[in-house]
DNA sequence: TCGATGCTTGACGTTAACGTAAAGTACTTG
DNA sequence: CAAGTACTTTACGTTAACGTCAAGCATCGA
């Protein structure tokens, strides 16, 4: 009735390989039962994998997650440790969140220059004769904020 | 005039250590000068360090952030280098919301078991007589959107 | 009975980004 | 001149999360 996997099975049905699964039952993370010398994995093992997976995708380590999974496991109890938990997820959250932040300055950053370049490009196609401008100093003076990255860096 | 730094000064003001600056040099991202032996930064190599080190904030990993410096130097008719990178930035950005979203959704889950968990001890502190009450599964069914991430694992 | 599969357990390889000695050179200060 | 300090290069160590053989049972169909 309960539908079992083999390990290569439920690997591919996790989207994962065989040696992932055997791995995370090295570090302790799942136990599946065995058929002789075979590993058989139950619905509760894929739940479980499947929370694993989910973990790694969310950026926590193994071992993170294996904490994670102790409190699912624990009983419920452990407010505490709820609270501990729940504070590291609002961390990465927080994390996240500046990242972006970051990364959508540069982004701006790099979008003028890539328009200044795309100018840059036109001119030379539209006048023949423009003989060699001077790159993208005045190019970007003209448009951006001359934000100039970190001071330099091409200068003399 | 200009500013130079040993190796270990200009560590410190970047809040990182020696040995990642000579490590820099050996990957080929910076080419301080040389003063007999002893490795001699400017100016510009500080840029250059800063930039690195954002990258490195920003999730890049330095073959990335090498290759990033190129097309900081690089003239710029490398419009489509350019194109590009402004890509994989976005790229980026959009694997950070994703991985945003997702541990939004955690959060929302796990604040919702925590305070589950809060007022079964509450309970448990107010009536003396509870015995031993089924955990969290009614409790959550009662007021979040019985969300069980993944099904079962604490089933029978 | 013979392969062909599929599973098992080692166990070493890999990548990133340094850490951490070890051993030697150079300057300078008491 | 001996210490001390800062620098150098060389090179092995580390962590994470597996990848990649290697060698060996076990089972199954023809």
């Amino acid at each position: 009735m309960e539908r079992l996997y083999t390990v290569t099975e439920l690997a591919e049905k996790l989207g994962v390989t065989a040696r992932a699964l055997r791995f995370y039952e090295h570090k302790g993370l799942v136990r599946p039962q065995r058929a002789g010398n075979n590993r058989v994995y139950t619905r509760r093992d894929r739940g479980r994998l499947a929370l694993i997976l989910r973990g790694k995708r969310l950026g926590f380590s193994l071992r993170e997650v294996g904490e994670w999974l102790d409190l699912y496991d624990a009983d419920p109890d452990q407010a505490e440790q709820m609270h501990r938990l729940v504070e590291k997820v609002r961390d990465r959250i927080a994390t996240l969140e500046r990242q972006r932040n970051d990364l959508e300055a540069t982004l701006q950053e790099l979008t003028e220059i890539e328009q200044a370049a795309q100018r840059h490009l036109d001119a030379k196609a539209g006048d023949c004769k423009s003989p060699d401008r001077e790159s993208l100093g005045p190019v970007r003076g003209k448009g951006g904020r001359s934000h100039t990255p970190v001071g330099g860096l091409k200068d003399a």
